[in-house]
RNA sequence: AUAAGAUAUAGAUAUU
C-alpha cells in the first residue's frame, strides 16, 4: 500500500494523473486496500489537475469502504473545490465535515478562506476566521496572510495593516509571506516609499526579504519607469545571497519588452537559460506580445511554433496576444483560425479574447459575426464586461 | 515509514 501510494503521488506530481488513477484501481484488484494516505493523495492529485469528478468518486469510494475520511482527506477535496471555482461545494463539504464530527484544522480554514477570497467574498472569509475559535481551531499566520492578501488585492491597504495589528494582539508574529504580501500591495498602488520602509521594518524584525519580496519591488520599479532602481535592487538581492528565479527575470524581460528593447529582452532570455533556469509560458508570452506590437509578427509566430519544440503549452494569454495582434492588423481570418485552433486544444477563450475579436470586427462593421460571437460567449457562460 | 508517506497563504504576461 505504501509503495502504491508513493507511486500515485509521484505520477500525480508529474501530471500523469491517468497513470496514477489506474494504479489506484489496480491496487484494489491486486487485493491491497488503499488507506487514508492513499485516498488523500489520489484525491488531491486529481483535484490539482482539474479532474474533480474522479476526485469526488474516490471520495465516495472511501466513504463506502470502512475508512472514514479524515481532516486531510476533507482538506484535499475542499482545497481542490476552492481552486476550481466551486467554493459553494467546498462550503457544503465543510458543513458535512462538521456534521460527521471531524474537527477542521488551520489548513481546512485557510483553504476555504482562500477560495472565498478568490470568489471576492472577503467578508465571508473574515467571518470564518472569527468563527474558527469556537470550532476548536485558533487562527494562525497563514489564515491572516490569506486575508491580508485579499485586502491588498482590493487595494484596501488600511484593512491589511489593521490585520497586522490584530495579529500582534493575538501574539502572532508576521512572517516573510505577511511582509511580502503587504509590500506587494503597496507596490501595486505605486507607493514605493512605503514599500521600502516596510522592507526595512521587515529586516529590523529579523526577517530577510526573499526572492518574492525582491521581485515585487523590482517589478514595481520597472513599472514606474525606474529601471536603474530595479537593477540596483537586483544587485542588492544577489549580494544578499538570494538567487533571482524565473519570475524575477520575467519581470525584467517584460519591462524591456514594454520599452521595445527587444535585444536586451532576448539577451535576458539567454541569461535565464545560462543559469539553468527554464523560461515558462509567461516569459514567452511577454516576448511574443512585444514582437507582435513591434511589427515582427513573423518572429512572433516563429517563437510561438518553437514553444511546441520546448514542450511548453501555449495558454489563453498566448492565443489572445496573437489574436489581438491579427485583429489590429485587420487580418480577421487568421485571428478566427487561431480561435478555432485554441478551442481545438481545449482552451476556453475569455472576455479579453472576445474583446479583442470584437475590436477587429468593429472595423468591418460585420454585425452578423458580432452576434455570432455574442452567442458563443453566452453559451460558455462568459459575461461581457 | 526516521524531524521523513497525504492537504492551506505572497511576486511576472494578453483587451480597453
Amino acid at each position: 500500500t505504501y509503495v502504491y501510494t508513493s507511486l500515485i503521488e509521484g505520477f500525480c506530481k508529474a501530471g500523469e494523473t491517468d497513470t496514477a488513477y489506474n494504479l489506484y484501481l489496480q491496487m484494489r484488484n491486486v487485493g491491497l486496500s488503499p488507506d487514508e494516505f492513499t485516498f488523500s493523495t489520489i484525491i488531491y492529485g486529481l483535484c490539482m489537475h482539474g479532474k474533480m469528478d474522479l476526485a469526488q468518486e474516490c471520495f465516495h469510494n472511501m466513504s463506502e469502504s470502512s475508512l472514514k475520511p479524515n481532516v486531510v482527506t476533507y482538506n484535499s477535496l475542499i482545497c481542490g473545490l476552492c481552486q476550481t471555482q466551486e467554493v459553494g461545494k467546498a462550503v457544503e463539504l465543510f458543513e458535512e465535515m462538521l456534521r460527521e464530527g471531524c474537527t477542521p484544522d488551520v489548513v481546512t480554514c485557510s483553504s476555504l478562506m482562500a477560495g472565498l477570497c478568490e470568489f471576492d467574498n472577503v467578508s465571508e472569509a473574515s467571518k470564518l476566521l472569527g468563527e474558527m475559535e469556537n470550532k476548536g481551531c485558533s487562527p494562525n499566520v497563514v489564515m491572516y496572510n490569506t486575508l491580508i492578501c485579499a485586502y491588498c488585492r482590493k487595494g484596501e491597504l488600511n484593512r491589511a495593516c489593521d490585520m497586522l495589528d490584530e495579529m500582534a494582539e493575538r501574539g502572532l508574529e508576521p512572517d516573510e509571506v505577511t511582509y511580502s504580501t503587504i509590500i506587494d500591495g503597496m507596490c501595486e498602488v505605486g507607493d514605493l516609499p512605503s514599500a521600502h520602509s516596510l522592507m526595512s521594518k521587515m529586516i529590523d524584525s529579523g526577517l530577510a526579504p526573499n526572492v518574492v519580496t525582491y521581485t515585487s519591488m523590482i517589478d514595481a520599479h520597472c513599472k514606474v519607469g525606474d529601471r536603474n532602481g530595479a537593477l540596483r535592487l537586483l544587485e542588492n538581492m544577489k549580494k544578499a545571497g538570494i538567487t533571482p528565479d524565473v519570475v524575477t527575470y520575467t519581470v525584467l524581460i517584460d519591462s524591456f519588452c514594454k520599452d521595445y528593447e527587444l535585444e536586451t529582452a532576448f539577451m535576458m532570455l539567454d541569461e535565464i537559460r545560462a543559469k539553468g533556469l527554464v523560461p515558462n509560458i509567461i516569459t514567452y508570452n511577454s516576448l511574443i506580445d512585444a514582437l507582435c506590437k513591434f511589427g515582427e509578427t513573423d518572429e512572433a509566430l516563429r517563437l510561438f511554433e518553437n514553444l511546441k519544440i520546448a514542450s511548453i503549452t501555449p495558454d489563453v494569454v498566448t492565443y489572445t496576444t496573437l489574436i489581438d495582434s491579427f485583429c489590429k492588423k485587420d487580418k480577421l481570418e487568421i485571428a478566427f483560425s487561431m480561435l478555432d485552433e485554441m478551442r481545438a486544444k481545449g482552451l476556453v477563450p475569455n472576455v479579453i479574447t472576445y474583446n479583442s475579436l470584437f475590436g477587429g470586427i468593429r472595423k468591418r462593421q460585420d454585425m452578423e459575426k458580432a452576434q455570432l460571437l455574442m452567442d458563443q460567449m453566452q453559451r460558455q457562460g462568459c459575461a461581457p464586461d
